[in-house]
RNA sequence: CGGGGUGUAGUAUACCGGUAGUACAUCUGCUUUGGGAGCAGACAGACCGAGUUCAAUUCUCGGCACCCCGACCA
C-alpha cells in the first residue's frame, strides 16, 4: 500500500510515560495505541503482524487436527458457578446487566467449550478430537503493565482436546509440544523459546510453558542445554535443582516471558459438567482433555523485545506487515524517480509481494530513519542515484547490509525473504501436506 | 491490593503565586532534497474537584489517570 495513505503516523518521539521496549516501538511507529492501561488498538501496521501471527497458528493448528470455531466472551454465570470458579478466579470479570443478571467475560473457555462439545459428543467413535479459536480474552490484572505483554483484554489461541482415555491425551499432548515449537520457530523466536516444565499439570505433575528468554520477562527458568528444556523457578526445587530429562544440575539461569503453555487438564472440566462418552462394551467413561494457549499480541510484543534494536523494530520474514518497503527519494533533477517507483510497485504488486511504497513528498533522511523504525525486512530504493546506474538499492533490516541490484537480481533477493515458509516440512503426526 | 513517582498543546518539554515559552507534528508561502532541513507566518495547552489567597497551572487536601517496585497471573 501507499505510506501516504497511512491514516496512521511514526513518531519522533515515545511516550514519555513508556518504559517497556515493545510499548516505546510499537507505538513510536504507529503499530499500536494504548486505549487504557493493558488495553490496546491494533492500528493497520500492528494489525497487519498480528494477523500473520495467526495465521502462522490456525496452519498450525489446523495440521494438529484442530478445527477452529468461535465461542463468545460474554458467559452466563451459571456455567462458572458449575465448575466453581465463579467464586474462585480473583481476576475474573463480572458483569451485570440492568435486569441484574450476571456474566464473566471469558478469561478462558472450558466453561462454554466443555457444554457445547457434550451437546455433540457421546460415543468413543466420536473421539479423539480438537477445537480451537482466536478470542479476546478478559483478566482483571490487578496491574497491568509490560506495554502489550500483560494486558487486561487480549487475543488468544486457546485450543482444547478431547480423548478417551490417558494414552491418547498423552500423545496428544506430546505432539503438542513439537507443534508450539514450530509455531514459535516460525514467528522468529524459536531460537530463544524453551519447552519449561512448570506447576499445574495433573498427570505429569507438570504443565508445560514456552518461555522466550528475554531481560523482559517475568519469570526465571533454569535452562539445560543438554536437553534444550527448562524449569520454571517454581518447580525447581521439587525437582531437586536439576534437569528433569537428564537429571543435570548444570542449569543456567535466565529471564523469560511465557508466550505459551499446554495443560493436561485430564477431567477436571469435563467431570463438573458430567463429560462422558460411551465406550465399546457401552459404558459411561469420563472424556479426558487437554488445552493449549498462546496469547498473540505476547508473542508480537516479545518479538519486539527480542528483535527490536536502536533504530526501531525487527520483524521476521513471516510475520513482517510487508515483504518489501520501496522508498522513493526525490532530488532536484527528477530523474523520472517517481514513473521508475511506480513501475517497480506495479510489478510488485503484480506478482502478489506484499510492498509498502513510500510515496510521501518526505526528504531522504526522514524517510529512512522511518524505514528502520517500521522493521520491513526488505528496504529498496529508487532514486537518481540508482536510475543513473540502471540499478535498485536494497538493505537488508537484519544485517545493515547494503547492495546494489539490478532488476533480476530484485526478485531474487525478494524471493529469498519469502522462502521461509518452504523450510517447514510435511506434518509428522497428522500426516497433513506441508504448506 | 500495598509502596513510590508523574500529570502543561497531537508529541516531547520550560518557567512561574500575577492566566504560559520552546521544539517536533499540523496549516500557508518560498527555498531545499541520500540519514528525522531552512526562513517567514498561522493553529493549538495547565487531569478533575475542593481549600488557602486580592490572585492558583504553581501551595494544601481529595479524586482520577498513567508509569515503576511488590503480591497475583497467558
Amino acid at each position: 500500500m501507499r505510506q501516504s495513505q497511512l491514516f496512521t503516523k511514526a513518531r519522533k518521539e515515545a511516550p514519555a510515560d513508556e518504559v517497556a521496549k515493545n510499548a516505546k516501538l510499537l507505538i513510536r511507529a504507529g503499530f499500536v495505541d494504548k486505549l487504557q492501561a493493558g488495553v490496546y488498538t491494533y492500528l493497520p501496521l500492528g494489525l497487519r503482524v498480528l494477523k500473520n501471527i495467526e495465521n502462522i497458528i490456525r496452519e498450525e493448528m489446523n495440521r494438529a487436527g484442530g478445527q477452529e470455531i468461535l465461542m463468545p466472551s460474554l458467559h452466563p454465570k451459571e456455567n462458572w458457578q458449575t465448575t466453581g470458579r465463579w467464586e474462585t478466579m480473583d481476576d475474573l470479570y463480572k458483569v451485570s446487566d440492568s435486569s441484574g443478571r450476571e456474566n464473566a467475560l471469558g478469561p478462558t473457555h472450558e466453561e462454554v467449550v466443555v457444554p457445547l462439545v457434550k451437546q455433540f459428543v457421546s460415543s468413543y467413535r466420536d473421539l479423539p478430537f480438537s477445537a480451537y479459536q482466536f478470542q479476546n480474552k478478559f483478566r482483571m490484572e490487578l496491574r497491568a503493565k509490560s506495554g502489550i505483554l500483560r494486558g487486561r483484554e487480549f487475543i488468544m489461541k486457546d485450543m482444547y482436546s478431547f480423548h478417551r482415555d490417558e494414552t491418547d491425551l498423552a500423545s496428544y499432548y506430546e505432539m503438542m509440544k513439537g507443534v508450539y515449537a514450530r509455531v514459535f520457530e516460525r514467528a522468529g523466536i524459536g531460537e530463544r523459546t524453551y519447552l519449561t516444565y512448570a506447576s499445574g499439570g495433573s498427570f505429569s505433575k507438570y504443565s508445560h510453558e514456552f518461555q522466550t528468554v528475554t531481560p523482559a520477562g517475568e519469570d526465571t527458568i533454569y535452562i539445560c542445554d543438554n536437553c534444550r528444556v527448562a524449569v520454571n523457578k517454581e518447580i525447581i526445587e521439587d525437582l531437586n535443582n536439576a534437569c528433569p530429562v537428564c537429571g543435570s544440575k548444570e542449569l543456567r539461569v535466565e529471564t523469560a516471558i511465557e508466550v505459551g503453555n499446554i495443560f493436561d487438564l485430564k477431567t477436571r472440566f469435563s467431570a463438573p459438567f458430567k463429560l462422558t462418552y460411551k465406550d465399546e462394551e457401552g459404558a459411561e467413561q469420563p472424556i479426558l482433555m487437554g488445552c493449549y494457549g498462546i496469547g498473540l499480541g505476547r508473542v508480537l510484543g516479545t518479538v519486539v523485545e527480542v528483535l527490536g534494536d536502536e533504530k526501531g523494530l525487527v520483524w521476521p520474514r513471516e510475520i513482517a506487515p510487508f515483504a518489501v518497503h520501496l522508498v522513493e527519494i526525490f532530488s532536484a533533477d527528477d530523474a523520472g524517480v517517481r514513473v521508475e517507483t511506480q513501475m517497480l510497485y506495479d510489478e510488485l504488486l503484480l506478482k502478489g509481494i506484499e510492498v509498502l511504497w513510500d510515496d510521501r513528498d518526505a526528504r531522504a533522511g526522514e524517510k529512512f530513519a522511518e524505514s528502520d523504525l517500521l522493521g520491513i525486512p526488505l528496504r529498496v530504493v529508487v532514486s537518481a542515484k540508482t536510475l543513473a546506474q540502471g540499478k535498485f538499492e536494497t538493505k537488508d533490516r537484519v544485517t545493515g547490509e547494503v547492495s546494489m541490484v539490478d532488476r533480476e537480481e530484485l526478485f531474487q533477493s525478494i524471493k529469498s525473504v519469502k522462502s521461509i515458509k518452504s523450510k517447514v516440512g510435511p506434518d509428522s503426526y497428522t500426516g497433513e501436506p506441508a504448506l
